[in-house]
DNA sequence: TATGAATGAGGCTTCATTCAT
DNA sequence: AATGAATGAAGCCTCATTCAT
């Protein structure tokens, strides 16, 4: 009985070793992507810092791709539950809750972002990975028939243009994409304030597609440049 | 005299025919990019694609990578031609054409525009080409100076929200950027109405920033929530 | 224990597998250098040669250069070694000793010191390697101390000709260097009997610079023609 | 007649041309070995330097290798000649001219002696030159049979050692050759006045074998201390 | 005749993955 | 179970030589 118990002791324990150690390698493969750039990280760096041999990175990912997707993963989980969150609150009421707390979880960390958005491009159709991509996917499109329900609704209330309720969502992940990869580019010479910057880009994308602001484009000369007037 | 000329001519048509194969090398390039991915793109494979032998391709570039950032400074140049042509005609009084003309060149060819953020990203800080890399932020800021004025001057008129200029115009680079990724996101299932959307977002890009639309982030809970509202 | 133990032995018997890989490399490249000459030697040849994946090689040596260094390195020491006991008998009293180990030691394998010789100036100023290159010079000059001291002993004993020390020692190491060449040169006809040959020059080079064999070349037109007669 | 004359004359005329371009080849192959060291200098650099086209090289030389033979018998011509009038010094009574002429020619110009060496091992058994190689060799050769008639003359007189006659000269060849590297050599200090130290060789390679000095290394350890002693 | 663009074999090096210990 | 040495495919780049103009 005893030795049952430890035995079972013993094989939790060494579950937990191995999860607590699938974890130290993720942790230092996204440290070293973030350090050092993608291209820079081999296998054998990530189980260096990891402080582990390069052979038992291979008992708990088949391929390298498959750390990459892990980051992945575990950031867009991360990302879908503090967007479900704000789901919740829009339907609560604040119209804005969703989109601005989509927009805040984005930006939080926007270097782990944007090497997501990178890890993504430099996986492309790897096959490997394809089922995990997949499943990626999948939990990006989990939200849309919630956010698609809400967004119909705040149209239906006339806050939102009447427009394909995604065509919203869709404007604000691309809003939220661009803002990213903007905090990196060196093309700009204003970097300083970005914090600022980032709350002016939100209230944008929070606000973004709102009655009234979306003008057919073959007209826009005549219109575009009183919409705040418009709105009154 | 005869002689003389026949011997120009010859050498103008040789600089004609090197240049030709320049620009085969460029498109074989491009080609293979956008067919196979960045990485995939081998120098042989570029060589073979444009009809010519490896060492071919070294007499036109010293390295792979000029390769990639003539890709892009030739792209670069085509956008900063029509955003001047759109800066001119604002200025002229049409406040929306330069954002205007900015997002409808960058998503004339999506694919293409992709394609150079991810050639940037790739070329990270390769110290060969760190002077071309140099000349296409210098272009790239090339406007910084008539976007400026040009904002300044409609935030006066009353057009757009007072918050300093280049918030404006890296608010229309990030959503611009977003857009292109967003036409090949894998993530969303509405991707057969494209021309709509963009025709959307290219929308909200002209009018983003107009008048009444920033809300500070520091209050937003309470001021987000009732755009709606006051809109009624 | 017993596993404490059985674990140290295998670390050292993997250390001592691992080394006596390295030292088949060498063995590998020096037989190579040997028979193909140093321009058709390549890391693929090398690899194939001691029996092992070219990608071995590279977890022994950062780089070719590497390698040559090494043999470089290795057969400095042997030298060093030898003239270093040569020294000591040399101060025992058998004033040319030293000489004569000097000789004898780089005329034991003159192919091999003509290798080293070869690879040097190949290696000319290879960045990766300078550190290595400045310790073989090092190396070289760890003996002129003791060979100054040495000398000068002797200059004050009226053995040798009273020229500044050093002037003794390179004269020898040019001779001994000249010779090695020689056994290689194609421009003589005689090559079969080269063992008396180097016994003879080894003889030259212990004696050379003794007394009254120095002639200043200014005048050597009056003098130069009358060493044979002085000498009877 | 004219026409011929002047036919004959522009034949002539340009025969003078081509030789006066092969010079210049030759001088930029040179000057660019010297400068760059052996590896550095391609073909292209050659044609560059002598302000020719790449294609033009190959109208003077079949292949590159020819260049480098071309460079070595040139030297190697300057160098016969000069020893040739040793020689005739020599038996004119100076026993020690043609060494001292040997000398002097090889270390008048070190580096360019030193290069010569480099290319003749560089050049290894290159099939393109193999008989201009051996022509290089017949003319070192062509000294040997007056070198060692004058050698055993000087032998026969009690002027030189009683050995072969060729270990005379090859003693000689062998410390000229020691001593150009010696010039570059970078294991030693002391390397400013080459000057003084080079004259020191050049006298020991004047008075290398003469009688009194060569001891059969078995007994050396007994005689080789008091030579200077033993020759008054 | 002089040219130099074109060629492609061949060199060095990297790194994901395997597997024997 | 963990390890890390071994592997070799694959990539980038150089340069002697050729040949059409």
């Amino acid at each position: 009985m005893n030795s049952k118990t430890s035995s079972a002791e013993r094989i939790r324990e060494k579950k937990k070793v191995f999860l607590l150690r699938e974890q130290k390698i993720i942790d230092a493969a996204l440290a070293l992507f973030l350090d050092d750039g993608i291209d820079r990280v081999t296998v054998s760096s990530i189980a260096a810092r990891a402080g582990i041999g390069k052979g038992t990175v291979y008992k708990h990912f088949l391929t390298k791709n498959e750390i990459l997707v892990r980051i992945m993963l575990d950031y867009e989980e991360s990302i879908t539950k503090r967007v479900a969150e704000g789901v919740a609150l829009s339907e609560a009421g604040e119209s804005g809750a969703a989109a601005k707390a989509y927009f805040e979880s984005r930006l939080a960390r926007p270097e782990l972002d944007r090497l997501v958005q990178h890890l993504e491009v430099r996986l492309g159709d790897a096959e490997d990975v394809a089922d995990q991509l997949e499943q990626l996917h999948v939990m990006r499109r989990s939200n849309e028939d919630s956010l698609n329900s809400m967004i119909t609704r705040l149209i239906d209330r006339g806050v939102l243009e009447d427009v394909p309720p995604h065509y919203h969502y869709l404007a604000c992940w691309a809003l939220a994409q661009g803002a990213v990869e903007l905090c990196f580019s060196r093309s700009w010479n204003y970097r300083l304030d970005s914090d600022d910057l980032m709350k002016f880009i939100t209230g944008v994308g929070v606000t973004m597609g709102n009655r009234g602001q979306y003008r057919n484009l073959s007209d826009s000369k005549a219109s575009a440049a009183k919409p705040a007037v418009d709105n009154k």
